[in-house]
DNA sequence: TCCGCGTATGACAACGTTATCCTATAAGCC
DNA sequence: GGCTTATAGGATAACGTTGTCATACGCGGA
């Protein structure tokens, strides 16, 4: 794949009498250089253009002092005119910075990803960051090599590991090996030990089921997590939290185990739904699994919200796609990639938790209970 | 952000007497250079282990020829040891490859870009290459400009533009002057100027519109996709062409407009099901679209699929999840993504189109169509 | 006048690889 | 034996930036 390989074509025909295949080139290196039309523009091109030496232009390119305004703009208009391009390569090999910062997931829910992307990749836009994307399995065995190559090769200026991998004290620890920057989204444990982005898990949860329990709900089922993420367990704290300040009780039979997504809340719908006191509303820790929820309650013909509410948590797509459309907690997904990445590149070097605030949307999926 | 700041503490201290704070260090660069003990590990150390030169270890991570198996062992086995991993910076500015590739896109869909991002970044782990990716607004003023800055600052390998931007001539122009080996994904025009990933669309939606015909339709509804995007006009072709082939005759008052989303689909339901004759039949561009209808049908309180049946487009989750599960055609994005990604690091130089296989997948929203 | 200091600029050595050229050895052939 | 050829490996110059240090100038104060 070299891409300029056929570039040069016309330079050296084969047959150059001046040049005996079995000597040099009979050139000076200078020469020799390459083909230099096509070659890329340097700070060397704009170095001349602007009649100052490279390391001004350097000083102009990194805003650093001393440089007067009269070069400065020369500088800049030579860069504009040129359509100068610094080399990536070249800046992370002689300076500290590579300016690109990795993005760590292994998380099943595109939505999440989607988003997470998007608000990291606005504000690493704003300060001529790149974000390398990589995607990974928690359970491979090559993952702490695959993360140390990928802080090693690409030396990165940071990084941001999203749930569940902001959990896993082995990656943690590899990171930490490496003295980069990290700042995790979401993370349960050692809060204190990196930067964070979160939301109020705990708080969202009790939100929810205070709201089902101010409908009139008594018997409020709730379908879980997966075990790998804080989040999960945070969840479960908040709605058992606001189910015994309530003063209604905390039942462990109405609580089913979940996975994150559609498959395990039909699952779980159907055992619950299965019990001799079936509960009146079912508090799903996704929108993924609320969905499964409702096509469960389809199936058995039951009639939502009328004769069971369900709520969701993240607000994704799928909350307004489904049928009825979703009661849930709005997760801002997009401002905590942004807060992240900003995090890295705006904040200064010291450890700070970002906290972003979450939000009850109220749809058709919730009402008061049917009476009887 | 200085990563390794902090790192060097110890070696310096400031009232070293050695080093009068006016003149030099009175040391050699050499002993200057930093603090060992944190450094990177470099190729001269891993020669130094293994008691070769810098450019026989640098033949043994190339994979080059002329290293004798006994060296080429002791060479791995000291990059083991020292836990080495080449600069990827150092390579990218003395060779002519990064082993970075960019992956542009503006798609609304998560699904499409979670899957495809999942495709080309297996295959770039399979070769040691690096995923950018760079989400865009095809509509920006200075989007030109920003994926020129990419590729001339990253210095890519090679890119994947997927729709709608790889339709765009004026991103296809800027990518073409720079050289660099283009992949698209799904292209509608100028099917030789790029390498390309692709389903046949036409014969997907011919596919589709038959099978519906199959089942007894004689009025099929259309909702097309974005206007800016060419599988639109593809699909929207197949359509025609399997009514037209069955003897149905094509009308124009049965195809609504669409745009790939949720929204669009609720809108063209209420156009198409409002006429005097509504169709039988729908079908969506997009699963997004097909979830729009139904949830117009579902408020309108029609069956389904005995009163009407549904069709999408894609197989992304939200086939499954929404109710009844769609009849649907499987788009292999995975495939696709792994194969424009083959395409670049894989392949020769030379221009190659893959056409991936679709797939007719049968659920609930579709039956014949009630009799009455 | 001389020194010191803040500002503005340049020369040159890193940075960690790959590319080019060169040398050394061993094998094969006349 | 001498020549060529294939194999193995080294020395050194790029690559395009930033970091370090040196230098020049202008100005205020001793």
């Amino acid at each position: 794949m070299p891409a300029g390989a056929h570039l040069c074509q016309t330079e050296l025909p084969d047959n150059d009498p001046i040049r005996p295949a079995t000597f040099g080139t009979g050139r000076t290196p200078a020469q020799e250089k390459r083909c230099t039309r096509m070659s890329r523009v340097t700070i060397k091109d704009v170095s001349k253009a602007a009649r100052v030496s490279i390391k001004t232009v350097s000083r102009v390119l990194n805003k650093e002092r001393y440089v007067s305004e009269e070069t400065r703009i020369r500088v800049e208009e030579a860069v504009a005119q040129l359509n100068y391009h610094p080399s990536l390569a070249a800046r992370t090999l002689a300076g500290h910075r590579s300016f690109q910062i990795g993005l760590i997931h292994d998380n099943p829910s595109p939505f999440y990803i989607y988003n997470m992307q998007a608000g990291v990749g606005q504000r690493c836009r704003e300060s001529g960051y790149r974000m390398i994307v990589q995607p990974c399995d928690i359970a491979a065995p090559g993952l702490l090599g695959d993360i140390g190559a990928l802080v090693d090769q690409v030396q990165l200026d940071g990084i941001i590991v999203t749930p569940p991998v902001s959990d896993s004290v082995e990656v943690l620890a590899e990171l930490e090996r490496r003295r980069i920057p990290i700042v995790r989204v979401q993370p349960g444990t050692d809060l204190t030990a990196t930067s964070a982005a979160s939301i109020d898990n705990v708080q969202a949860a009790d939100d929810m089921t205070s709201y089902l329990i101010s409908l009139g709900h008594r018997r409020i089922g709730f379908v879980s997590g997966h075990a790998g993420y804080a989040a999960s367990t945070q969840r479960l704290t908040g709605y058992r939290q606001a189910l015994l300040r309530a003063g209604l009780g905390y039942d462990a039979a109405l609580v089913a185990p979940g996975r994150f997504d559609f498959q395990s809340g039909v699952e779980a719908a159907e055992a619950l739904l299965a019990m001799d006191h079936p509960p009146t509303a079912i508090f799903a820790s996704s929108d993924e699994i609320a969905a499964g929820v409702l096509a469960a309650a389809h199936r058995k013909g039951i009639g939502m919200p009328r004769d069971l509410s369900v709520a969701g948590f993240d607000d994704n797509d799928l909350a307004q796609v489904v049928w009825p459309p979703l009661t849930t907690i709005r997760q801002p997904v997009h401002a905590l990639g942004y807060a992240a990445a900003d995090l890295l590149i705006g904040a200064a070097d010291r450890i700070e938790r970002r906290l972003l605030a979450h939000e009850l949307i109220v749809r058709g999926s919730t009402s008061a209970p049917d009476e009887g």
